[in-house]
DNA sequence: TAGTCGTGGTT
DNA sequence: TAACCAAGACT
């Protein structure tokens, strides 16, 4: 719309930092306001979890990663399994392979230093324009153009952009590039994230207290909530897979390491199949061994970002000395994604209470 | 460019 | 309950 080009005047990038200052939330990788800046490292590592995650999650990840791998050459010099299994619940897991290929990088080529330009950052594994843009303002407070979800819907509303995404792209990097000031371009940036995650939110805007409600044409328009639009979505298949559950007598349950490309890549997971897309067509997935499988009657359900599955699992008590990459059930379930959590946690007491 | 890639909280 | 949504990147 052309309304955008109208909206902003030279006091809004002030203003919102004016409300930041008063009512930063306090966050585990966020420095106060007018404070020096965490370490790049810290930065990019809370970054990169924060991609499509929300804070609550994302949070005690990040304390446990910096707890655990301090500086980017302890990341650098972590096997590859352990960083998988500490990642194990928070999703989209090629993050975590990227992560760990980026923390290399940096180790081993640049020294433990991350790029301070948005270009340099860009040609890590693993950070897009958004996170290379985060890091050089919130790190180095650079002047860099943050635009993620949160500002996307605030600029979608302050410029009044009734053009329905992705296809809005444009015109909202040119009004949040338009905003973007050249004092304090870190704290601004985090500002109009958290303006989008606590003031201007997606169903219910509270736009009585917006530090931006005078210049917002939305809410002069009376529908901020309808906007920004989006396209439609399509609607989620339902998937129907196996996952087998081998118990050894010593209570040691089989697992195995996924591909490292694809669906869960690289994390550990229970044999299954028939469910991910990789089997041919009409083909049906085979037990890992022979044994006494029976089908348990139970299924775990999961959705997916694009799919629906119903896990049904199959199950077999196999005698102690059974050889293959037995774990402790305890331990396995720590490392496992939800998806393979929920059929562990429901497979495991049926086959346990069954007789061998 | 459009599809792939997780999860949990909210409504 | 089902859909929506979150500090996106990669192919």
């Amino acid at each position: 719309m052309e309304a955008a080009a109208e909206t902003s005047r030279p006091g809004m990038p002030g203003e919102l930092l004016d409300w930041y200052d008063r009512f930063a939330r306090t966050l585990p990788w966020r420095a106060p306001p007018g404070t020096p800046p965490p370490p790049a490292y810290a930065v990019w590592l809370s970054e990169v979890m924060l991609q499509q995650t929300t804070v609550a999650a994302a949070g005690s990840y990040f304390v446990k990663f910096l707890s655990r791998w301090p500086t980017v050459h302890d990341l650098a010099a972590a096997e590859d399994a352990e960083v998988m299994a500490a990642w194990a619940g928070l999703g989209y897991y090629a993050r975590a392979r990227n992560l760990l290929a980026c923390a290399r990088v940096v180790s081993r080529d640049l020294d433990g230093r991350f790029p301070d330009s948005e270009a340099g950052l860009m040609a890590l594994p693993g950070v897009g324009p958004y996170t290379a843009a985060a890091i050089a303002a919130i790190a180095f407070d650079r002047r860099a153009v943050v635009v993620d979800g949160n500002v996307e819907r605030v600029m979608a509303r302050i410029g009044l952009i009734e053009v329905p995404l992705p296809e809005a792209k444009p015109l909202i990097r040119a009004l949040a590039d338009r905003l973007t000031p050249n004092e304090r371009p870190g704290d601004y940036a985090q500002a109009v994230m958290d303006l989008g995650a606590t003031i201007c939110t997606p169903r219910a805007p509270a736009c009585g207290i917006c530090p931006w409600r005078d210049p917002c044409a939305a809410r002069a328009g009376g529908e901020p909530e309808s906007l920004p639009r989006k396209a439609e979505k399509a609607p989620k298949p339902v998937r129907h897979g196996i996952a087998w559950l081998a118990l050894r007598d010593d209570g040691a349950v089989l697992a195995e390491t996924r591909p490292a490309r694809g669906l869960l890549g690289g994390m550990l997971a229970l044999p299954s199949a028939g469910w991910d897309g990789t089997e041919k067509a009409g083909a049906h997935g085979a037990p890992p061994f022979p044994a006494d499988w029976r089908d348990l009657g139970i299924e775990a359900r999961h959705t997916f970002t694009h799919f629906h599955l119903i896990l049904r699992i199959h199950g077999a008590r196999v005698p102690e000395g059974s050889a293959g990459d037995f774990r402790p059930a305890p331990a396995l379930d720590a490392a496992l994604p939800t998806v393979m959590r929920k059929a562990l946690r429901l497979g495991l007491p049926a086959l346990q209470s069954a007789s061998a």
